[in-house]
RNA sequence: GCGGCUGUAGUGUAGUGGUUAGCACUUGGGCCUUCCAAGCCUACGACCCGGGUUCGAAUCCCGGCAGCCGCACCA
């Protein structure tokens, strides 16, 4: 319900469209349209703002989409993304291979390529748990396979399913580069690609979307200090362990979470980043930690982020903070027999990897379904930084005095804030479009404005108006932000 | 991917074999209007796509695509 009303506005407005609409679309890609363009950036200007001013040796660098295959032999994404399942050939029902033959033969199927899985089914007789058809195993990666070049020189690539693995390959001259200092952080902003089976829940699983990570490499003997860490000691973090499963989320001092420094000290700027820097209501918010059976692969400690979407049916991964230990670079070490190894006075070692992880796309669906609110008058109570628009310019009546004076005001603050100009229909009917969309303030040039150089200047959650200086306007909005 | 339900302007809908495919809101233009979706005039705009049945299909049938629900999948 309150999903298919901001969908609504997303469409109508200009925040998303479904991809290739003309042609009907596709499941699982979006295109983000002007209003959705503008607040992507806004958050992501954000995240920027927040996560890489925490040290002075956090950088942000840009990396390709597409890698060759090594890059994920190493990882381990080939293997583990790449699931033999066996289809029904009437039904065309689908089961994991590995568990049907562990489970009716009581035999490992590790290691078995495809002919032996198919093997071990024909020659067992294994059928359609479903329906009793003949099953035959074909693999399914969740990464897009790409050939590049032609002929006999095609090098087999994949379109990276997270943008970690660029930091990663980046390390290497990036720390030298950097001058050989730990911990240095590595953030991209950038796209990552899973050839989801059936994407579903409108916005919140993706084909193609947008990631924002940041890479901390650090040396794993000092996981148990960080240098700020006395500032946040007492900061209490919202959590949701695994002992606490089916009971209420706990608000814990960081000190006394048993945790390693390092990871806490993160965690508190994760939860600033969502309470501080975007405002969000204290309660929407928790930390959640996966068992054995959820966690990646390659997590040491994983804890997800997540807040609580009505449209989504509840608490939503935002991300995660993911211990990756040394897992990646020693991955890379040994396929691409490049040292890895970094020398920090005189001690010799893999850095260990934390990993800060955001979905951006769902950051963004989060923060409308937050924001929406739909009673006598449907309004998005964005996060002001991250609203399409900050403020809006009117003229009270469409008279030319009145609208010459109003392009002067629009001309001013342009240069100082993301600022529309609207001056068709009533003015109601104007702040109304403008709450529909987030914009946190409309100006409103009338004839008092013409003999005095004031302003009405209304607020969008309050709906309250105040009569400012146009000399004191940009001061007065700054302050606001 | 399987099963069930669904698909008409941007949105919500009317239309169940022959309609110039109707209405409301929205949007563009105009009039009016001194602060919260007022009113009047006017314009733009749709049968998801493909095939079949039929003299004739938005309507019936098949396939595709998309959406919702359930199952499976979700590093």
């Amino acid at each position: 319900m309150k999903s298919e009303e901001i969908m609504d506005i997303c469409m109508r407005r200009g925040f998303l469209f479904p991809s290739a609409e003309i042609y009907r679309g596709v499941a699982g890609l979006w295109d983000y349209g002007p209003l959705g363009t503008r607040m992507k950036n806004s958050w992501e200007n954000l995240w920027r703002k927040h996560f890489l001013s925490l040290s002075p040796n956090f950088h942000e660098i840009s990396t390709t989409n597409i890698l060759p295959r090594e890059v994920f032999e190493a990882s381990g994404h080939l293997e583990s993304f790449n699931d033999a399942l066996a289809e029904c050939s009437s039904c065309h029902s689908r089961f994991k291979a590995d568990q049907l033959i562990e489970e009716n033969l009581k035999i490992s199927s590790e290691g078995m390529n495809l002919e032996e899985i198919n093997k071990a089914i024909k020659d067992n007789n294994l059928n359609c748990p479903q329906c009793g058809g003949d099953l035959s195993a074909k693999f399914f990666n969740l990464m897009f396979r790409l050939e590049l070049g032609a002929g006999e020189s095609i090098k087999e690539a994949y379109l990276r399913p997270e943008t970690a693995q660029g930091a990663y390959l980046a390390f290497k001259r990036s720390f030298k580069t950097l001058r050989n200092k730990l911990p240095l952080g590595l953030a991209i902003i950038g796209k990552a690609f899973r050839n989801e089976i059936s994407p579903r829940q409108g916005f919140y699983r993706l084909r193609e979307f947008h990631q924002a990570e940041l890479q901390i490499f650090f040396d794993p003997d000092k996981v148990n200090e960080h240098e700020d860490f006395e500032s946040v000691k007492d900061k209490k973090l919202r959590i949701y362990s695994i002992e606490d499963r089916g009971k209420n989320i706990r608000e814990v001092k960081c000190k006394d979470l048993d945790l390693p420094k390092f990871y806490l000290y993160y965690m508190v700027k994760i939860q600033d980043f969502y309470l501080e820097t975007l405002k969000l209501p204290r309660e929407m918010f928790r930390f959640r930690e996966l068992d054995e059976k959820e966690k990646a692969f390659y997590n040491k400690i994983h804890w997800d982020f997540e807040l609580n979407i009505e449209s989504l049916g509840g608490f939503k991964e935002m991300g995660g903070i993911h211990y990756r230990t040394d897992h990646d670079l020693s991955g890379h070490q040994k396929l691409s027999k490049e040292n890895l190894m970094i020398n920090v006075d005189g001690k010799k070692f893999i850095p260990h990897v934390l990993e800060l992880s955001f979905g951006g796309d769902r950051n963004l669906w989060a923060l409308l379904d937050l924001g929406y609110e739909k009673e006598e008058r449907t309004v998005l109570k964005l996060p002001k930084n991250v609203a399409p628009y900050y403020c809006a310019v009117f003229p009270l009546m469409k008279k030319e005095e009145l609208i010459k004076k109003a392009k002067e005001v629009y001309k001013l603050l342009s240069n100082e804030f993301s600022i529309m100009y609207d001056d068709t229909g009533s003015i109601g009917k104007r702040y109304r479009r403008q709450d529909e969309i987030g914009t946190p303030y409309c100006i409103t040039i009338d004839y008092d404005t013409l003999d005095d150089d004031t302003v009405t200047l209304r607020d969008r959650d309050s709906m309250e108006q105040e009569r400012v200086r146009i000399d004191k306007i940009i001061e007065i909005l700054n302050e606001k932000v």
